[in-house]
DNA sequence: GCCGTTTTCGGCCCGACTGTTTTCAGTCG
């Protein structure tokens, strides 16, 4: 039984014992083992099977310890069975409308027997539930207006388009009077593949004012609510984004709490509450004084705690914190430690732009060096290069080294690998290029056992120095290819290959916990944009956020070392 | 149900908004 099974087991008894309006920190408890569970690196089946103790588990005692055992061992949990009897089936459904808590859920089933959102629907329309005890016209209308919502509901929306809809609210907020430090918070700053909702955030003078201009944005569809110091609104495209405002010397302390991640300042929580210390969006407040401390940096906030800073994009409730508090955070890669793009196009294949605007674009950009990674022709829609026009673009690529001087523009390719494995391009040209980036782009529905054998033999190749977007999925829509990452990590140790980290927004790939694997086992890691056009090269913002997500430094990275330790570092140069 | 640099018992993360009340319960993030 997989751990994901086992937690959604316990998920459902936390739900089924809330709903029976057990003890709230029973059910707490439970959820706190949901959290563990799901973050957990090793399979529970397998520590069972080896007879470990699963109290090592955060949130694990003596009963729940008992109930996973039998769960894992027997396939089934009686008390779970119970459990599911003494409700309608489906009621559980009910809590996943917004709104919906265990409260209304249990109150729907015993006052109306309703367990199904269908249902639901049908006693809202038909008066029953605007008639029960709390509840009203308003209520029951939100109600069905979230069910609609759920519906049509899209599914998280890529970084990259989250990023644009932040710009653009930022620019229009930029010139509100008393205004400052706008940014968003939440998954984008913890660079998340993919955004559920944005949350925005600020100091000013008047919060009212600053509330008034943002829920009256022309891109505003609906106002969910708006108070005092906060608004949660729809912009057009469906997405849910939040202000929150707070007074100026209270910055840290919100900007914290509003990062999150939930279970990350959940940790952080509890560790206060231990040291008498009570932590909220405004300031820490000592328990025994009653006395509120503001705190205008996260470094200041954390500090209080006994903790380093710790970086966004790790802050997810895990090993981060023990981590704070011994001060044995890695110090994470930066922008600035990026030395030079590893795969870029030019108009010479599918590209937007000329060669020439490539390498003064990444110039411009603060590299020391640019690859120029066109298709081969097995590409053909993408225009891909044969032998010839490889020729040419080597000599293309000398004259503007000795013309526009200042970064060092290397000969490169990205060249396709064909469906048995065999790389498009001979390995006599392949050899007389700088750099070589090799990738799949056709067949990716293929069966795992013939992918990596397709890829295993490509990536063996000598000439080839970095295996580019491993899974080929996109973001949203095209699922990963079946790559067994196990597997393609100790191929790309054993032959010294480099995986790319892919920075475009819709790709990233590998993925953030691939990463965290790949520098944990030692394979060779590089970071390129893939760019498409000179605008693309500030796609690296994204791929940093993604090997910071991945607990990278920048001796992770090859391209962060200078041109000729980079090359020396590659297959061909470092062997 | 879990847990201990206050505790083996008595706590358990914190505050805002909404709708329905007439002081607050429920839900959310």
């Amino acid at each position: 039984m997989k751990n994901s099974e086992i937690a959604k087991v316990f998920s459902d008894i936390a739900d089924l014992l809330e709903l029976k309006g057990e003890n709230v920190f029973k059910v707490r408890a439970y959820q706190k083992v949901v959290r563990s569970i799901e973050h957990l690196p090793v399979e529970i089946e397998q520590m069972v099977k080896e007879g470990r103790s699963l109290r090592e588990i955060p949130g694990v005692g003596d009963a729940i310890e008992k109930k996973i055992i039998e769960l894992v061992t027997t396939g089934k949990l009686p008390v779970y069975e119970e459990l599911k009897t003494e409700f309608p089936k489906g009621i559980t459904t009910l809590l996943e409308v917004p709104g919906i808590g265990p409260k209304t859920a249990r109150l729907l089933s015993t006052e109306l027997d309703i367990g199904s959102i269908e249902e639901l629907e049908a006693a809202i329309v038909g008066g029953q539930v605007a008639r029960l005890y709390r509840m009203g016209d308003k209520t029951a209308e939100n109600i069905l207006h979230q069910i609609q919502a759920l519906r049509r509901k899209d599914q998280r929306i890529p970084l990259g388009e989250a990023m644009a809809v932040v710009d653009e609210i930022t620019a229009r907020l930029k010139d509100v009077p008393g205004l400052r430090n706008l940014i968003a918070a939440g998954s984008v700053r913890r660079f998340r593949e993919t955004i559920g909702d944005i949350d925005m955030m600020g100091t000013a003078d008047d919060a009212g004012k600053v509330i008034h201009a943002f829920t009256s944005l022309p891109q505003v569809t609906e106002v969910i609510a708006s108070g005092g110091t906060k608004a949660s609104v729809i912009v057009a495209g469906g997405l849910q984004v939040d202000l929150r405002i707070v007074e100026h010397e209270a910055f840290g302390s919100l900007l914290q709490y509003f990062t999150g991640s939930k279970e990350h300042n959940i940790v952080i929580r509890e560790r206060g509450r231990r040291q008498g210390l009570s932590l909220s969006e405004y300031g820490i407040t000592d328990l025994k004084t009653g006395w509120l401390e503001k705190y205008a940096s996260e470094e200041a906030f954390y500090g209080r705690l006994g903790l380093q800073y710790i970086p966004p994009e790790i802050r997810e409730g895990g090993a981060e914190i023990d981590m704070a508090a011994q001060g044995r955070l890695p110090g994470l890669v930066e922008m600035g430690d990026i030395k030079g793009d590893l795969h870029v196009h030019t108009s010479a294949s599918d590209g937007r732009d000329t060669l020439e605007a490539m390498a003064r674009a990444a110039k411009e950009h603060g590299y020391e060096y640019v690859v120029i990674t066109d298709h081969s022709k097995a590409l053909g829609m993408a225009h891909g290069l044969d032998t010839e026009r490889v020729k040419q673009q080597k000599a293309e690529i000398e004259g503007l080294n000795r013309k526009i001087g200042g970064i060092r523009i290397l000969s490169g390719m990205e060249v396709d690998i064909r469906a048995d494995g065999s790389l498009d391009m001979p390995d006599e040209v392949l050899a007389g290029l700088d750099v070589v980036v090799a990738s799949v782009h056709s067949g990716l529905t293929e069966g795992e056992e013939k992918m990596m054998r397709r890829i295993t033999r490509a990536i063996e190749n000598p000439n080839v120095d970095i295996y580019a977007h491993p899974t080929c999925r996109l973001l949203p829509g095209r699922e990963p290819a079946a790559v067994n990452m196990e597997a393609l990590f100790q191929t790309a140790l054993r032959t010294g290959s480099a995986l790319e980290i892919n920075a475009s927004p819709s790709r990233l790939d590998l993925k953030d916990v691939h990463i965290y694997r790949a520098r944990e086992l030692g394979v060779k890691l590089v970071m390129s944009t893939d760019a498409h056009s000179t605008e693309h090269f500030g796609f690296i913002r994204f791929g940093v956020g993604i090997a910071r997500r991945g607990w990278c430094e920048a001796k992770d990275i090859l391209n962060s070392k200078p041109l000729d330790e980079f090359l020396s570092s590659l297959k061909k140069g470092g062997v």
